[in-house]
DNA sequence: CGTCCACGGGAAAGACTGGTTA
DNA sequence: TAACCAGTCTTTCCCGTGGACG
């Protein structure tokens, strides 16, 4: 039944994208100075997630790649590369300049030396989540090379620009905002009646089902694909030559928890435990979760270790602190 | 109103890890 | 093989905050 399971993965980018056509002109617009030769302004994407940021971004840059010749580019997801490091070594990496770079041998700021030497062609680099950058002057660093072109992204531009200093807000705060916003449930058919044309037999789901699963991803278009993609699976198991309503509803949990799951992972063994100690409690406050904590491990860190896991579940989206100081209480989504 | 104190979070020193070098 | 080192994670130290309590 499946045809082609590479339009059903999540990052995959088609050649044609719909319902972002403002977003993508007007990125486009911006890159433009590149296709003459000249310097391009930095731009932020942001908006939740499943809004097709990512999709944009991406697909917008292989637009430009076909104009100009050469064009390098490189996306980096600041979430798995969260360190100055990480990210510095993947964006060398795009220009294939990480042949000789140890951890020994190289000297400490000799990755953005080479960043800065780098002059091929020009360089366009897909920040993505960059609100989890870990040391956000990268991004000041990064602005002052004028051969490099940045597309940040992020979910809320309050979350980039709240935790920048002076010198960065003054210089990057100017810099072109693209809103996204939700997909509604006719674009997310549209965009789902793209890939089952790409990648499924005809006929193995029709427009009724296909709105089911756009009401079930309420707008995010990464749960859709997810949904979409599962039932396809099972149904595919099961022998069956099209994708039921029961399958839909039966893989809709696993679709979910796949996404948050792809977070939980990412978690030591430690914040684990706090994250499952704050969902089995519901909400929590810290002292209570430090004596959970300390009964839950056999070798708990210290307070002041368990705060940083914490404020990392809260970048991670994976719980929400309540109030301030003394009354704060700690709770978990879903 | 002043004192107390649990809490959050910045800064910096220290510990750990895994790969390099002599 | 042992000393060494960069990156990263953890701990230590510390200060500001704001609710509780007398």
């Amino acid at each position: 039944m499946i045809t082609d399971a590479r339009v059903l993965q999540p990052e995959f980018v088609p050649n044609d994208v719909k319902h972002r056509s403002a977003e993508v002109s007007h990125l486009s617009d911006t890159l433009r100075p590149i296709v003459d030769g000249e310097r391009a302004t930095n731009s932020l994407l942001y908006g939740p997630s499943g809004a097709g940021k990512t999709c944009i971004a991406q697909f917008t840059i292989e637009q430009l790649r076909e104009n100009v010749v050469g064009l390098n580019y490189q996306y980096v997801n600041c979430w798995e590369d969260h360190t100055r490091f990480k990210t510095l070594y993947r964006l060398l990496d795009g220009i294939d300049s990480t042949f000789d770079i140890h951890r020994q041998s190289t000297p400490k700021d000799e990755l953005l030396e080479r960043l800065r030497e780098y002059d091929g062609p020009p360089y366009v680099v897909i920040l993505d989540e960059v609100d989890q950058l870990q040391d956000k002057s990268l991004l000041y660093d990064l602005y002052r090379i004028p051969h490099i072109t940045m597309v940040l992204i992020a979910n809320r531009e309050e979350d980039v620009f709240s935790t920048l200093d002076d010198r960065l807000n003054s210089r990057l705060g100017a810099c072109p905002r693209i809103r996204f916003g939700q997909y509604n449930i006719s674009e997310l058919v549209t965009i789902l009646e793209d890939r089952a044309r790409w990648g499924l037999e005809p006929d193995a789901i029709d427009t009724q089902r296909l709105e089911t699963i756009a009401d079930y991803a309420a707008g995010d278009a990464r749960v859709a694909i997810s949904i979409f993609r599962n039932a396809a699976r099972v149904a595919q198991q099961n022998g069956d030559d099209s994708i039921t309503l029961d399958v839909i509803e039966q893989v809709v949990p696993e679709a979910k928890s796949e996404i948050r799951q792809k977070t939980t992972d990412k978690l030591t063994d430690h914040q684990q435990v706090l994250y499952d100690t704050i969902t089995e409690a519901g909400e929590i406050g810290a002292g209570d979760l430090y004596d959970a904590y300390c009964e839950a491990v056999d070798d708990p860190k210290t307070r002041r270790t368990m705060r940083n896991h914490l404020s990392k579940l809260e970048q991670y989206n994976l719980i929400f602190a309540k109030g301030n100081t003394k009354a704060r209480t700690y709770a978990s989504y879903s």
